[in-house]
DNA sequence: TTCCATAATGAGAGTGATTATCATTCCTTC
DNA sequence: GAAGGAATGATAATCACTCTCATTATGGAA
């Protein structure tokens, strides 16, 4: 299980760059993201990596952060998701349940991203900003709240 | 200064809909997030509105996303920023600078919702969810930090 | 191999946004 | 103009997250 080696190479020289190091309890939370179909909660992270005190699960998300290996993003609640940086996982966007809060990974469309290309590029323009990210929700009800 | 009249109707009626009242201080927050042309923290609430006790903003503002007359969406940090709901004022996405973490609203184009609209339905249905409204940031670098 | 400088660790305290309490006050309705 | 329920606001509590600091681990230099 786990990474490709070469990712895991890339991570560590991602690192390197800012003099941090690839240790054995930043390599558990780099595979516990990688092993999730969804961003995690820091809880969540806490669960399944037990060994992984909270203060340094939190300061080693920090580190992978700054270095560009792991991406915070907001939930629907207050607290935040992480997941691997598009760079290691490849770009996607995510589904929200309206109902349950459930955040999940999609993979988009070359039709949209296509179309999010050239518009998003315009609409930064108009308000003078140099776009270089785009991030989509989709917001409706998971097929469990469908169901009930 | 202030909203239109038929929009503070509908907001009572909204509210009534689940036994709320439309205060004073309801319409304090109502006016406060109309007059932003972004979404505002909740400390900038309470500056703007200085006559507002921070208890009774916090319920306050619950009370108004309870009924659909405010949404809540997460900033780039990890506090919330609030904002009237889409039907209020109007379906817009967001503008984040990467720099400064600045927050704004941006009109869609025509030609955004029309390929987003037929590229989500088919993205949400390839999971199972019934998707029923979409969510765009574009991130990158506002004026003042591309100047800089 | 040994030493050293520095990074990493982890328990604990601290911060700040948000939420819960609850006695008091305000509205609505009869 | 009461009565009942909703709203208020000061306060305390909660919870995600950050900071501190003494200790430990690491990796390169000698
Ligand atoms: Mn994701
Ligand atoms: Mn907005
Ligand atoms: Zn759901
Ligand atoms: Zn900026």
């Amino acid at each position: 299980m786990g990474l490709s080696p070469s990712l895991h190479d890339a991570i560590r020289v991602r690192l390197a760059e800012s003099d941090q190091r690839y240790t054995r309890l930043r390599r558990v939370l780099v595979e516990t993201l990688a092993a999730s179909a969804r961003p995690l909660t820091m809880p969540e992270i806490l669960e399944a990596a037990s060994e992984l005190p909270q203060s340094s699960a939190y300061r080693n998300v920090t580190a992978l952060i700054e270095a560009g290996v792991v991406r915070r993003i907001a939930g629907p609640e207050d607290h935040g998701l992480f997941e691997l940086a598009e760079e290691f996982s490849g770009h996607h966007h995510h589904l929200v349940c309206a109902a349950c809060g459930k955040v999940e990974d999609v993979a988009p469309s070359d039709r949209l991203e296509r179309a999010l290309g050239e518009a998003v590029r315009a609409l930064g323009d108009a308000q003078g900003y140099q776009v270089t990210e785009h991030r989509v929700e989709l917001l409706g009800l998971c097929p469990d709240c469908t169901a009930t």
